[in-house]
DNA sequence: CATGAATGAGAATTCATTCAT
DNA sequence: GATGAATGAATTCTCATTCAT
């Protein structure tokens, strides 16, 4: 039993991992079954035995693609942080972690243009939840800034947190397209400077007097 | 001759806005030459006679739209406007012309899912020149701004123009959903405070001396 | 236009007779497009531009089949002729119409098992529809039979015309199994009897005495 | 071994009164093996050890159900009864009794679709030998009855035989599908008025003498 | 014997594209 | 040029049957 259930999981996984695969590299509408079957070397009637539908097969693959992101994302500001210090991991892991896994990229997009076409749908339903998580989770980090003295934003944490979700999906769009014009590290480092000038966080790496500081304006 | 070339032109003209419309309600693979012909009150076989495929009409639709949303921003550019004024208009811009024509979103999404399918297919060639142009009126914009001292950026001119890009166009992503937390209003607020302040400008709305100003090196 | 009219309801005509012939050949379920197609000498997907489904077209060729036996039926009895003479005529065209069509039932088993199965589909209810309207037009004889004196039925005409209808049947049942056990000339004659005798009307090729009789005198 | 024996003989049983259940609601093309097992509760594979294929077990449950139907109706009719009264018993099982068991009439729609389409199959031949069997018995009574004198056929008993036959199918399929006009009693008086006017008995209920009958000629 | 995961042949249905009129 | 019927390749999904455990 518990060995079959193992097994029926793991097989699941391993379809879940080929779908990704192949949804990702054929967009949805040009993934055949057969294909996902052949990828994770199973017959196409065996994908039948694990999920109902290819429609289901895709939005599996989406919750699973968009709960190991917030897991990993979450543990990367588990501790003792300052909310700088949170956002800057943040800004790290999706600059770093996006590269890397960047099959999520056209994954991604493809889960955007699905929900686009059917905004009541699973999966339109299952991005906005995934969406909100993430801002809920920058609002707060940016609530905690505002309180501890460290943030000084001039509009509601919600807009905030709204923002950078905004600059980090649209980077993520130019890392798919290649549109880059600098390297990741000089991009990430801009992304510091736009993100915490927004902020009004002095920049950390600047050596900065008080007096300095007292007159970026557009902040207080 | 003369006559007929304008028909065709016309019949042509029909057909783009028809297939746009459909392609943005149902996304590419959904839409069927049918559908398209039904929308454009012509037989299915018309079609052909004025794009060779559906995927080179598919095309077609995507450069038009491109072009018209070029053009639509050099206009609101034009004349004798400072860095900063352009900067402004180019947000309001988005802010406001991609609500109205909402539209848009969808068969932009479609385009990018399409796009990042086939990396080399046209759809991605013209999806990265667009994007290319977008960004290099921006680097130019912002150049300006620096010579003229309105900016005091901190990262390269082009880092500045696709960061802005970003912004934008991950703003844009928000409203296909709905995922927005303020009015436009707001919205377009912050993202010019944001903005600004990637780009050093004090808010234009605080009324600040000209001291205040001489550091807006949030950065040095 | 009247052309293209007339081509379209031939080409209709074509699939019908076509999709009888292999529907009554294997069944609905056993029975494939790509047979009808071959049938018709068309290609599968053209069937689809004439029915939006094999259901569709099962029920289609249903109605055609009933509509066709009905017709058939109201033309024999039509004219000036006395209730028994009408019964007559129904029972020899039972007789004789479906041993030649004997294609019909086979369908019509199939259109019995289909209506069973989905009692609320519209086979079903074509079924019924067809059964009401054979029973209303035998009722309406056995009304007039018995106003004219011709027949002393002894229980509600629409229950003889119910066991009429029960009678035939059955006797179809048995015309597709190669059940009969005598010629049909004997089988029909039989058939007559019984039931001119369930009508009470004197058996018209005995010459009987009133003695012979006598005692069996299931008349009121 | 006779334990086991008996173990087999009885999942057989559970296995065949499921398949009957299943095949009789859903039709033999639209039931499924798994439904089968699961309305027996054994797994899919299970029911290979006991029936070769979804043919087999058809055929079983066909086998099965002529048998118990068989038995039943030779029960009612033992003992010392005259021609008259066998064959009313006949009539009222089979009223009452496919009332009760009207689960058995789609199945015996089925099993009449599936021998009409494989005539050669094992299902018609059951089917015929089935009816034979009826046929045999009934005509066996008949001639009893002819010999007593409770009779007198205008017919050879074989057709006679077959016409009861035929009025009692052609009840059953109305019964199916709820195109009865009267009440169960009404139907079964009027069967057994039809039947024994066929067979030339004097209405048991009614006190006729000879001169009513002479007149009412049809026709003319 | 029991189980149920794996298989793969097969069917309905869709639609881009062609082409005769 | 316009039309729309015809085509057939391609795809999703089903299910009887097998077989390793």
């Amino acid at each position: 039993m518990t060995v079959s259930d193992e097994q029926v999981t793991q097989r699941r996984q391993e379809l879940l991992a080929a779908a990704a695969r192949v949804f990702e590299q054929h967009g949805y509408a040009a993934t055949t079954i057969d294909a996902i079957a052949a990828a994770a070397n199973v017959s196409k009637g065996s994908v039948y035995n694990y999920f109902p539908s290819k429609d289901a097969l895709f939005e599996a693959v989406f919750e699973h693609a968009a709960e190991t992101f917030h897991s990993e994302v979450r543990q990367r500001i588990a501790g003792q942080l300052s909310a700088t210090q949170k956002i800057e991991r943040i800004l790290e892991y999706w600059s770093e972690g996006l590269v890397s896994i960047q099959s999520l990229g056209r994954l991604t997009l493809e889960f955007w243009a699905t929900a686009a076409r059917e905004r009541l749908g699973p999966i339109a339903e299952a991005l906005e939840r995934s969406f909100m998580d993430h801002r809920t989770l920058l609002e707060g980090i940016i609530r905690e800034g505002v309180d501890s003295g460290e943030f000084a934003v001039q509009f509601a944490p919600a807009v905030g947190a709204s923002l950078i979700m905004a600059v980090l999906d649209g980077t993520l769009l130019q890392q798919f397209f290649d549109m880059r014009v600098a390297t990741d590290a000089e991009i990430l480092a801009a992304l510091k400077k736009a993100v915490f000038a927004g902020l009004s966080v002095p920049d950390p790496d600047a050596k900065l007097t008080c007096e300095t500081r007292q007159g970026h304006s557009h902040g207080q």
